[in-house]
RNA sequence: GGGCCGUUAGCUCAACUGGUAGAGCAACUGACUCUUAAUCAGUAGGUUCGGGGUUCGAGCCCCUGACGGCCCA
């Protein structure tokens, strides 16, 4: 869709583009960038709030704000306008005899839709509302298009999110959203500062893509003649700063995985990862229950949370359930016990259950797959399960004292996985042994990378300290945190399918 | 990949059993110097997502494609 071809469908743009044109006419910069903006809206709204109609008479000072206008209520030779900046909306009264014809006749051929400067003193109008009075105007930006309707918004969520700049100018709940992840984000990088954890960058194209177990996106650098992959995990390469003694580090950044996209999925989407030396585990959990919690307290000022009418209750300390119990606890069956100690009983439960057991499928992992069917969707509150078979863990250290688990959890609310962390496993021969094994397993097809990551297996035989890590879904945390039911309302700009009009 | 639902004016939505596509907001013209979904009077605005079919007649039924949403794998 190009301007033109519209201009030309369009009775709507064609009032509009006539309008510009005489607004061309009549001299009008439709572009200026010389206009001084010296106050938003809010810092206006909060000192002078509370001042009274008498004492705003008084108040000589001369304001001068900018925003896009969202209302005009037009009354003929006097109008009320509402400007929208960063920080909210203020009133603006424009008058005739105040404004003088020339520029009033310039208000009068503006639109909802179009940025303006205005410069004026603050009165109180009858109905109480603290407002600008307009003693100068300057159109800063002119909207060639109408904006979506004042009160009901933008509801095409398909528009929304392909033209998300409309759905931030108009639903304010949006901007507050992605305020919030902002602020959410700030948080959680201030909490690990503070813990003096080091924030670093790590490769996003990796030519092995390590450190998880899903599809990468592959791309190819032509000046090195080789494929690349995007990063399905930082994890290899934060391993490598710890064995080069960074100790404490973290990396807030995107990772990319070519599966499918649901309310929970975007092919890429944000991980904060970070590795603590010289602790395990446990101390993450601690640390994780603190952070969140944190996070909660700063962000939303309370515990208590309210997620698509769930109440949650993030005050630390949380539960620490192992698999095992927690199969026997939520298992939903009589013989949920015998389970975890009997694999034939196991398989035939798995396979009641509907789900496909591969043959040679190890007792641990057919655990892991009814865990997610039966008990997954049952952890509403926050709660830690620890202990994942070795098996589906394979950077992780092994339990000491139960050599088939691992020191291992991770984090559910509201049925989905939050974050994933453990102790890292720094053995460099149980690490090639694991990798192998996993690459024997998944074959050599082009989709399922079985390639080893060499480098970092020689970088673990120089030692890494004992250390353990995690990686957290920033992007569902933030989710839970602003009652958003889909992670398309917590991205600016979700994957969406190519679309064949090429504006969009 | 499968199932279900959706796509109508710039936006938000109607349209009975297949029978002339409507409303509110926005826009345009006019009135109006304290409104806040301003008000009042009038006007204009449509490839009903695309393509094909059935029918005297299709927004509606059938086939097909595109895009989106939800659920499932």
């Amino acid at each position: 869709m190009t301007f033109g071809a519209v201009m030309e469908e369009s009775e709507l743009l064609r009032q509009r583009r006539e309008k510009i044109k005489s607004l061309k006419e009549m001299g009008v910069e439709l572009f200026p960038n010389d206009f001084k903006v010296e106050h938003t809206s809010l810092e206006i709204l909060q000192r002078y709030g509370d001042w009274s109609a008498e004492d705003l008479q008084g108040l000589e000072e001369i304001f001068s704000c900018a925003g896009r206008i969202m209302a005009i209520r037009d009354f003929g030779r006097a109008a009320f306008i509402h400007l929208q900046d960063r920080k909210g909306r203020i009133q603006v009264y424009l008058r005739e005899d105040l404004l003088g014809e020339e520029l009033f006749g310039l208000f009068k051929k503006l639109d909802v839709g179009d940025f303006l400067g205005v410069r004026g003193g603050l009165f109180r109008t009858k109905t109480g509302e603290l407002t600008v009075e307009a003693a100068l105007i300057k159109l800063l930006a002119k909207s060639f298009h109408p904006l979506p309707e004042k009160w009901h918004g933008l509801t095409d969520v398909e528009t929304r999110y392909r033209q998300r700049y409309l759905d931030l100018a108009v639903n304010p709940k949006v901007r507050e959203t992605f305020y919030r992840r902002s602020e959410i984000i700030k948080v959680m990088k201030e909490f690990l500062l503070q813990r003096d954890f080091l924030e670093v960058e790590t490769p996003m194209m990796q030519p092995i893509p390590g450190g998880a177990v899903a599809r990468p996106f592959k791309t190819y650098h032509k000046t090195l003649d080789m494929e690349l992959y995007l990063r399905i995990a930082p994890e290899l390469y934060l391993k490598r700063l710890v064995i080069g003694g960074l100790e404490r580090v973290f990396e807030l950044n995107r990772n990319f995985r070519n599966e499918g996209l649901s309310t929970q999925h975007n092919p890429e989407f944000t991980m904060l990862e970070f590795y603590q030396s010289y602790c395990t585990y446990e101390d993450l959990m601690t640390l994780t229950e603190e952070m969140i919690g944190e996070v909660a307290l700063r962000v939303l000022g309370s515990y208590e949370i309210t997620y698509q009418g769930v109440g949650l209750n993030l005050a630390p300390h949380w539960p620490r359930v192992t698999l095992r119990e927690a199969l026997v606890q939520y298992g939903g069956v009589d013989n949920s016990h015998n389970i975890v100690e009997d694999y034939l009983l196991a398989q035939e439960r798995a396979r009641n259950l509907g789900l496909e057991v591969e043959e040679g499928e190890s007792h641990g992992e057919i655990l892991v797959k009814i865990f997610e069917e039966v008990v997954e969707p049952k952890l509403i509150q926050p709660i830690f399960i620890t202990e994942y078979p070795v098996e589906v863990s394979p950077l992780a250290r092994r339990k000491n004292d139960a050599q088939e688990v691992t020191e291992r959890f991770e984090l559910f609310m509201v049925g989905r996985e939050i974050a994933n962390g453990f102790s890292e496993l720094n053995n460099p021969e149980d690490q090639s042994e694991r990798f192998r094994a996993q690459a024997a397993k998944r074959g050599g097809t082009d989709e399922e990378i079985s390639l080893i990551d060499e480098g970092f297996l020689t970088a673990l035989e120089y030692g890494m300290p004992p250390t353990a890590g995690e990686g957290i879904g920033v992007d569902r945390l933030v989710m839970i945190l602003t009652d958003s039911p889909s992670i398309r309302d917590v991205i600016f700009f979700p994957q969406m399918r190519k679309k064949p009009d090429v504006s969009l």
